[in-house]
DNA sequence: CTAAATTTTTAGACTAGCCTAAAAATATTT
DNA sequence: AAATATTTTTAGGCTAGTCTAAAAATTTAG
């Protein structure tokens, strides 16, 4: 139906309205698929007269509804091809975004219902993050960010904000994985560093720089 | 590495070297991949500037080594994805052809390695066919063809000659799947249509279009 | 509120892969 | 062996997607 460059376009821009609000510039999405502003005013008259988005020169775009259900779409089929690299293949944490990647152009709905139930309908992708469902509705999850969390208090590893390789390679080697339990011990007033218990054990100490960057189910 | 059609004019052009013998005709190829002639002429100096096969004017063409490994190496990955979606996902025989088409284009190494340790190594895709080892080694299989059994003799289906979606539907609609068993009980000397028994209970009819398309092994 | 800086668009050109129509080479008939 | 038929190649052109450089619009600064 969409060709896999216009599937990224759309991706990226639906990403981009989700974190800055409505409309969308020209360089923000050159930056999104990697490419020249040139390359994306011409892609944005091609997606504009397929009515995927509203585009109006100089001032930004902003996807139709049409254009949202197949960036929604394409969102689900990356996710749960994370999923599936994850989980059954025993992809690590960092290595499934490349992957995904490529995977979630491929076309055959039958397949992305088929790898859902195989799956076992998950709600939420390798890296905590909600997995649309075939409805196009996104359950959005009520993570906290472990930042927040107080002395004494306590939640489980659901997500991450930052999604970099380099990121994800430092928690996986920390032992920092989904689903992972952190009490918090003790937060240094000084460089707001954090002393803590992994899974009810092991001692360990965060910098603020991870603790903001992961999300977590708060327990009570 | 290398784009989708380069590998698909690979995999083409190995599959008809098998068929055929040595040097494959342009005409022969332009049918393979869906194109036409002057086309393929265009792609055969691209592939033979890279090296990847050997191309004379008016002649034909012939896969190099490395030509050669490339498409073994996509008709691996065309045949674990074949597998998965059988085995795992629950496709039908016939639906597993145009998905695992875009999946064989899919670049990872550790994807294909990891999908084939996930099947348990496999040896043969859902049609028979035998599946590239990651060496490039292919065991060509000791199946014979079921129209070549005597009244009395019997065998298990291990594969198809006939790969069209409508012969592979009818076998499905008729029960004829991979691992069932064939006892012949009488081979009509008019028509050489078949009487058998299915996996020793069900009595069945067989025309001699279909046993002359299903391979199996020998029982003895 | 004009000048400078930034962003966006236009113009023109490139590559991969495909096409049609005509020309050239090869194969087949008579 | 000449005439005809078939196959293959060349020539020129198309689309999707990309790029650079220059022009136009918008935003920011003084």
């Amino acid at each position: 139906m969409y060709s896999t460059t216009e599937e990224n376009y759309l991706k990226t821009i639906y990403k981009l309205q989700i974190q800055l609000g409505t409309f969308i510039n020209t360089n923000a999405i050159a930056d999104g698929v990697n490419t020249k502003a040139a390359s994306v005013t011409d892609m944005m008259k091609k997606l504009s007269e397929k009515k995927l988005l509203s585009y109006e020169k100089y001032k930004g775009v902003q996807l139709t509804e049409k254009g949202k259900k197949v960036a929604i779409e394409t969102l689900r089929k990356h996710r749960l091809w994370e999923t599936f690299l994850h989980n059954q293949l025993g992809f690590t944490w960092d290595a499934v975004h490349d992957i995904a990647e490529q995977l979630e152009h491929i076309q055959s709905n039958e397949l992305v219902e088929k790898l859902d139930a195989f799956l076992g309908f998950p709600t939420h992708d390798p890296h905590g993050d909600p997995i649309p469902g075939r409805n196009g509705v996104i359950k959005e999850s009520n993570f906290i960010l472990l930042s927040v969390l107080q002395k004494g208090e306590k939640g489980i590893i659901s997500g991450v904000v930052n999604h970099s390789s380099l990121f994800l390679q430092h928690l996986e080697k920390n032992k920092l994985t989904l689903g992972k339990t952190i009490a918090i011990n003790e937060v240094s007033s000084f460089d707001l560093s954090v002393k803590a218990i992994l899974d009810g054990k092991e001692k360990i100490q965060l910098s603020n720089e991870v603790v903001k960057n992961i999300l977590i189910k708060k327990l009570i």
